[in-house]
DNA sequence: GTGGAACTTTTCAGCGACTGTAAGTAAGGT
DNA sequence: ACCTTACTTACAGTCGCTGAAAAGTTCCAC
């Protein structure tokens, strides 16, 4: 977690690669995903079309950019968890610190990049890739927490269910704050379903749907 | 699922789709996906490359074509779901169904496609995709069994976590055969997992990982 | 059957993401 | 100062995919 002293090497890299995000960032919010090319934001970043693609290998990545750094906010809070409590529990604290969030963030920077997101498909199967290799992240994670066998499909499923369900409340969250409902609001009544989500899953589906 | 008597006009149609498809699996049997461009397959099949895409909106369609028959099986066996059983049960019969074909299909049927599908990028963004569509597909009629409101997380959880158990076993069943493991072998052992898995989900998380 | 409507297929031109290569340039170690 | 290493650039090219308009086919009154 801690940062090294860079050299003027690092410092000049980590500076254009935020150039780069920053100019394509207010592009895509002015006129769309879709509608920008690779070649306007490396003239906006006074760069080269090749150089985008060096430090993002697709288009994609320059919105997407932060899904590293929660994928390591969840093994974190899995690692870490209160002694005396199972799996759900990280993933229930996980979903309430992100309702924090949006009770008390602004709406803009709550609801920009899914906004781009919606809007364009490409954004989105990318964003599905990324969901997949973050539960294919957890999976051996979770498998050293519970001792799971090589090949088991426990921690498989343990780790969709779970991640998915933090996937569904920030989802739900901000398509209720892109539909004008209110911040207090949306937290509020996401606290309750995400709770009660969380608690059918611990309590088990045995008569889910029973008939 | 009857088949209406065909015009002229439809089985010429159908007729085209299918010299169309079978075109490019050869190919992309023999070179991979990526290594085939859809002129070549237009080429093979006697067909402009324009006739290929109003056919199959994209490149990747050609090998994933049979996604909305798997999507209808799964709502039939939900609605059809024998009395007194919960929604794991339908999930879990067709996990069964396709270990059966595991043990007794020719093994070049059960591994062809997730063979091109593991080897091309562009093929696993938009299978990832097709699932997504399918979880939501499956969502409303979850919430329709269970009597769930409108904006209820649960429906949402219980689909994608019924959903991905069986796609994990399925995942499981290929890699294995790929790896040149025993049909019965993998069938039987995928039988135990599976039911284990199912089993997990039935009984709750609240226990699970404790430590 | 014949005329015209409706739909399919084709051709053509083009956009834009992404890649490979080879040459130029700047940084860090010695 | 020198050399190695790494990054940037320009250039040319591939390929998926789109749009429009023309040409061809099938369907349906009458």
């Amino acid at each position: 977690m801690e940062r090294e002293p860079e050299g003027l090497r690092e410092r000049k890299k980590r500076q254009t690669r935020e150039t780069i995000a920053a100019a394509a960032m207010r592009l895509f919010k002015r006129r769309g995903f879709d509608a920008v090319t690779v070649a306007e934001i490396a003239a906006a970043a006074d760069v080269s079309e090749k150089t985008v693609f060096n430090y993002f290998p697709s288009k994609e990545d320059l919105v997407l950019s932060e899904g590293p750094a929660r994928r390591a906010a969840a093994i974190d809070a899995i690692r870490n968890r209160p002694p005396g409590t199972s799996l759900v529990q990280p993933f229930r604290e996980l979903t309430m610190a992100y309702l924090d969030r949006v009770e008390h963030e602004p709406l803009e920077s709550l609801v920009e990049i899914p906004r781009l997101v919606l809007a364009s498909r490409a954004l989105q199967q990318r964003l599905f890739v990324g969901w997949e290799e973050e539960s294919a992240v957890l999976t051996p994670v979770i498998a050293e927490e519970t001792g799971a066998a090589e090949g088991d499909l426990e921690p498989l499923v343990a780790a969709r269910t779970l991640a998915w369900t933090h996937r569904l409340a920030f989802r739900a969250a901000f398509l209720r704050l892109l539909d004008g409902e209110d911040q207090r609001e949306v937290a509020a009544d996401l606290r309750r379903q995400a709770n009660r989500a969380y608690d059918l899953l611990e309590n088990g589906l045995a008569e889910y749907g029973t008939r």
